[in-house]
DNA sequence: CTGAAAGCGCTTACAG
DNA sequence: CTGAAAGCGCTTACAG
């Protein structure tokens, strides 16, 4: 018998029995004699037997599908992450025996996300990226997918899994101010995206909770071109800070290269920091200190949190994710 | 009337004509008069009805699914190929009503490939990452499941898109050869793995075919640790090489590294390149000359001979895709 | 050009 | 504990 071709059928009229029987047997649903369990157990494992996943998801009108949505011709930036998540997405996806498809998007352009719940071809979407009034997140809102953000959303009503950049951002300034820096400079894009404002205040709570002052002129928010960055930069050296927090990897490796640019030794002359970690930085000499945030984990969360909404479970909307404070070469104190 | 419910019963109940007629209106399969076509279509339009791609996939024993192969939790590497591959896959996967599906799998271990076949979810793959004796192309072949590798594989049956490596490094070689160097040396791994015994070939026929010669002492394959790839690169340096080919933007990384630390000044005092480009390379000071392979064209090109391949057609066993040498300040001749 | 009917391979109330 | 039968929502020979 060619294996890939049996079906409940084969076996019931194999076994002597009904196909419902088999069913029943297969699924561990309803009761079945052990007896009769183990003969149809057997004969699967003989003959190979696997059931059709398309067959039973047009019975339970379910797909065992889940969509991951990541950007896709441009946004090259921090790809290990999405790979992490993903790795973290597919293995508690399995566990349930669902597979991940995957819809690759430009902001704004969501007509594949569109194809692919028309198609019925998923249960549920992991939105690997969002973004300020997110077309995606409206659209499945509307259409009533359940699907989970990897990221904060300002959507109420998307569930959400992201890292707290807040107490993050805390934390590391704090530790730089232990380990006695004075001058602590921030340089980031604009704060109207809601993570750059929390780690804005992280920064700023963390001085005010240590009883430390930070100089106005250090802090350099809203900067979102070269030039601006390396001017910054200048300014940041003659007013003589110690250290310099950036507020993301992609605006630290511009200060890299403008530090040496300039000559300036780290950590000799100055240290350098970052509020968040990325495969630009790893490589680094020296290497930097960073705010390390799981993406595995922030897969594996997220991919769990829909599983269960999808089961119609209630689950909470904000889930909270870990982090840990990297201290490196960069910020060491000589 | 709910349009996430709309079957196709349901039109051809409310049209008065039957499912039979339904099914061809919109498959455009079989003949229907133009009037019933734009009855169908206007009621479709009108209720927003999506055909069922389970049911679709179930009644014609496909799965409209595709799988993508590529290295999970491990060999974070390179990573960006994947994704524009990834994009160029989607892309051409789409416009056959395709959808593609996540298989993150190491080396060895193919249990998430056979959950998928076992399924019966995909009705071909294609493998973004070979290894030698690939256990995922044995067990595609037991399967008879239709696939495509990106990359090269030894195995015969296995249909193939790939960069003719050979020609591209003989063809950068001969550019640097051009461009007066005298005392090229070339740096790499084992040349067991097929592609770098063609980078070497195409390195050292690019000398014989303009008739110059290669130093013994200046080729160092098999390179495996650290250790070795700085001894190697100091001794490239003492013997007067003017420039260090890199059979693979890793080693070339190291490379750097090295030269770094012994204050080499590149193009300076010495000159390097790449025989592989990635994201790895992309931001270095100075940028470097490399050879550039369009991941998104393998995606695409893959993709299209994979679906040739799952509509029973011939197509050839191996396909060659192009490249580009792109020269930059690291082997500028000052 | 159109339809009735069987089929794709499972699941699941319902009845026993 | 087991089965007959209907159902999931399409497609497709076959017949007209």
């Amino acid at each position: 018998m060619d294996s890939s071709k049996i079906t409940i059928e084969d076996i019931a009229r194999e076994l002597n029995i009904s196909k419902t029987t088999v069913s029943r047997a297969i699924s561990g649903k309803g009761r079945v004699s052990s007896e009769t369990r183990e003969r149809v157990r057997s004969f699967i494992e003989l003959h190979h037997y696997r059931p059709s996943a398309i067959a039973k998801s047009l019975a339970q009108s379910k797909t065992f599908n889940i969509a991951f949505t990541m950007p896709g011709k441009y946004g090259f930036i921090d790809m290990p992450f999405f790979q992490k998540c993903m790795w973290g997405i597919s293995s508690i996806a399995s566990e349930s025996d669902y597979d991940v498809l995957l819809c690759m998007m430009e902001e704004g352009d969501i007509s594949s996300l569109k194809r692919l719940i028309h198609n019925h071809k998923v249960d549920g979407v992991i939105i690997g990226r969002t973004y300020e009034n997110d077309a995606a997140e409206r659209f499945l809102l509307a259409e009533k997918v359940p699907f989970v953000t990897v990221g904060s959303s300002a959507n109420p009503d998307a569930i959400q899994v992201d890292n707290d950049h807040y107490q993050a951002c805390k934390e590391l300034t704090s530790v730089l101010l232990l380990k006695g820096m004075k001058q602590l400079s921030l340089i980031g894009g604009s704060t109207k995206y809601i993570v750059n404002a929390n780690r804005l205040n992280g920064f700023m709570d963390a001085h005010r909770t240590m009883g430390k002052q930070y100089l106005p002129e250090l802090i350099k928010t809203e900067v979102d071109d070269p030039a601006e960055l390396e001017a910054a930069v200048e300014q940041f050296v003659a007013l003589g800070s110690d250290c310099i927090v950036c507020m993301d990897d992609f605006v630290c490796n511009q200060v890299l290269l403008k530090l040496n640019k300039m000559q300036v030794q780290i950590p000799k002359q100055i240290r350098i920091a970052s509020f968040y970690n990325s495969a630009m930085l790893e490589n680094n000499r020296p290497s930097i200190t960073s705010l390390q945030f799981d993406a595995v984990e922030a897969g594996i969360r997220s991919c769990e949190i829909l599983m269960r909404r999808m089961d119609g479970k209630k689950v909470s909307s904000k889930t909270w994710l870990g982090y840990n404070v990297k201290l490196n070469e960069s910020t060491s104190v000589v």
